[in-house]
DNA sequence: TAGATTGTTAATCGATTAACAATC
DNA sequence: TAGATTGTTAATCGATTAACAATC
């Protein structure tokens, strides 16, 4: 096991990224044949990659293909779903019950990955105790008790920019081992945490890099 | 203006999202001083990259600084906008006034993007007519119509996964050049279509590989 | 067997970092 | 001037691609 996760622990972003590609496309054209194969070539024109690194990317997670036939699609599907930890759950909650962390409390798709909301936050008094989706929205002051009691790992934040630092801090005290933030600024945690951050803007700087010739 | 665009033409993906770090960074602490400075160094650290990388991000959008002084902070913030197109305002819809839809049609930070929303779209009788925020969902009979009159380039995606390719055709017909997807779904567009793919999982994938063996 | 496909080593490519002269 | 900081060339690093023998 110290060998397999310092193995599996090298993984880089982009294979990261391109592993869930796979996972993707495995996942919607299975159609239940369990023993049916695809090719390393075939897979990297869907993906749009080469080849090679289709086959790369399957050695580092132990995936072994046959020439001539390629590799078992119900393999990668389930050795991906290992890697990526896809197979265990975990809990989370989210703070900020706006429309944002309301959407992301009733997404569907969760469930494929192992992540489990289990509580919805939010320090507006207009909006505790009411429903989004199956969620009842809770008080600030239940934070910390129910991370601890339900051993919430991940901290998901909708809120405004300035509220999410003291926010982050408070999840991390109580216990959560990562945050998921979608308030649009920089976090600063200890470097036991794991942190991502989803900046919308990052989109619109590339959508709007390409565009800006096009407008008038 | 030739070159000019050809030169910034070149800007890869990792320096387009440094650009962005920069900007929120020094957008959020410029304090009007229209003359202060900053050094690469500083800022290297605050974003935590290599200061020659900082220098070559400026170079790289014509940006020059002062020994002993660095570079002032509005021109990197003026220039860092011109790139990236955020000084031209144009015209964007979105498809799909769900949760995520809803939230993206309000969420106000756009502006400083030059993102302008100028409609929001469903199929779903009963959203048709009610309001989010400042917008009356419009049916989507309307949605060719709308892109050709105000001239949109920009469609915005938050629908069912199954629902967003022939969306995305429909807009691409009716004249957008970019499409921005929230929909968990691949997306086949023509070549002279700016798309951006927004994946939650992509996010969830990275997270979930860093905590799985916190799991218990 | 012949031929398609894997698995892997070597070559390439592009981005980051190091080094350091130029400059204010 | 001395010293901090830029600007740029060269070195390094890491990821991707090419080449090709091994294998079913």
């Amino acid at each position: 096991m110290e060998a397999f996760n310092n193995n599996i622990e090298k993984l880089n972003r982009p294979t990261l990224e391109r592993l869930l590609l796979y996972y993707h496309y495995i996942n919607e054209h299975m159609n239940g044949e369990d023993t049916a194969c695809i090719s390393s070539s075939e897979l990297a024109q869907i993906i749009g990659v080469d080849d090679t690194l289709v086959r790369k990317d399957f050695a580092s997670i132990g995936l072994k293909g046959r020439p001539r036939s390629g590799f078992v699609m119900a393999d990668i599907k389930s050795q991906i779903r290992v890697i990526l930890g896809f197979d265990k759950s975990y809990h989370a909650i989210i703070v900020g019950a706006g429309r944002l962390g309301g959407a992301i409390a009733c997404y569907d798709e969760f469930k494929d990955y192992g992540l489990k909301i289990v509580g919805l936050f939010d320090n507006d008094i207009q909006k505790i105790g009411s429903q989004i989706g199956e969620f009842t929205i809770q008080p600030l002051v239940e934070l910390s008790p129910i991370i601890q009691q339900l051993q919430v790992i991940l901290g998901i934040l909708t809120v405004p920019a300035e509220a999410a630092q003291p926010l982050a801090d408070q999840m991390i005290e109580a216990g959560v081992k990562g945050i998921w933030c979608f308030s649009p600024t920089h976090l600063v945690v200890p470097s036991h945490i794991t942190l991502r951050q989803e900046h919308l803007s990052v989109g619109i700087a590339g959508l709007s890099y390409h565009l800006r010739n096009l407008i008038s």
